[in-house]
DNA sequence: CGCACGCTTGAAGCGCGTCAAAAAAGGTGG
DNA sequence: CCACCTTTTTTGACGCGCTTCAAGCGTGCG
């Protein structure tokens, strides 16, 4: 697909913006399009005018951002349900890019923030996930931060006994604060004590989701 | 004060609740008194129910949680002028503390959160704020890190070249995900090559903002 | 088929953590 | 104001977890 190392810059990741419009499902109260991304597809960029908030019909986004030398941190992950893209400011200060193929639908955003009861829950919501984040990164361990992701990833999925990741092993190390060879090795290792199983590179099996809770401190 | 250590329950920090009430300063709009807490004082805990938001009006607020095993994550602090306990849910999930001798006026939480645009901005700042406390700790090093600490703490105080840190280094460890040593260390190496003076021990004069700068990347 | 990209695995190094001890800085009571 | 105790901070020596560097392996697609 593509490849999000730190050197490329993010125009070139994004193949084309909107690949393909699908007329709405139904209805006229405000039932935006889907717009269609393509993996690896920009969504928005830092500067972009946050002129609306995005709703996951289905596939993956990341929101992520760069420092000076490319060190990236990933933020957030969205997957099919949820909704990204609230800024505190007009303007959009991280980059949004489709992981996988994914279609959106925009919600326009008030002109005044008039606020309604949903945007601030998911604004709260949106915070406390935030905040678990930094719990995770500024004080666990490598095998902590994925037997935690793993279970986050398994909760978000419906919490089925195996799911799929949608993202690259390189995204999951700018997401924990780790780097890939540390993630492809908390994996393998996870493998040889029985607490998962893959059943390919990207399908994830939980086998013992007990002990691997107990993992998360 | 207090000792903070790990080992430490967040009960036995807590000298008293309420200290004194003074009496509003005026009027009838809803105007809450403010509450001053000691330093060390508990202002909520984990299970807590989250009733109200609060205002600080002096003094210097942290926001932590632990780990089953005493390690400890500072969430966020906040200083004069600033908003907190902003919750997800009806109950708290962090522990919030004075630092110092802190006077806090409540606002009440609307029961159905009937959200207004000033509750919405201020709990997406706290997202904003959030998701570059994750980048910070997610991909910067103790050196980038403390840089970006002081230079924010100068900024939130007012912008002045000298200012104090009304917390410890054990809550600025705990803030940036390092080590009180290191945090130790780092001040002394920042000292050493002239970028800050070290008035007293809490109070730090930057002394090459530009060069201070250019290190956070 | 074969290249490209993602992933894994190994070896070596470094930044930060850990452990230990001493030095400052605050209180507190006499 | 001083002696004494506690808490906070600093400093040093050492170790470990994760990163860095470097090959190899697998797999999907042109």
């Amino acid at each position: 697909m593509q490849t999000s190392t730190a050197f490329v810059t993010e125009k070139e990741l994004a193949p084309a913006r909107p690949m393909a419009l699908h007329s709405p499902s139904a209805g006229f109260a405000r039932p935006q399009p889907i717009i269609t991304f393509n993996a690896g597809a920009e969504i928005y960029a830092p500067g972009d005018k946050a002129t609306s908030y995005y709703h996951v019909e289905f596939g993956a986004v990341r929101i992520h951002r760069l420092l000076s030398d490319g060190r990236r941190q990933v933020i957030a992950f969205h997957l099919a349900g949820e909704t990204f893209g609230f800024e505190a400011d007009r303007t959009h200060s991280f980059f949004a890019e489709a992981i996988t193929q994914a279609g959106l639908r925009t919600i326009a955003r008030p002109a005044n923030d008039e606020a309604s009861p949903e945007m601030l829950s998911l604004a709260l919501r949106g915070m406390m996930r935030a905040q678990e984040h930094i719990m995770m990164i500024g004080r666990q361990t490598a095998v902590e931060r994925i037997a935690g992701f793993l279970l986050d990833m398994a909760e978000r999925q419906g919490g089925l006994e195996h799911f799929d990741l949608p993202m690259t092993r390189l995204d999951i190390a700018d997401y924990l604060g780790l780097t890939i060879e540390t993630v492809s090795r908390v994996f393998a290792k996870l493998r040889a004590s029985g607490l998962i199983k893959l059943r390919s590179i990207r399908c994830v099996e939980i086998s013992k989701h007990e002990a691997l809770g107990s993992l998360c401190a």
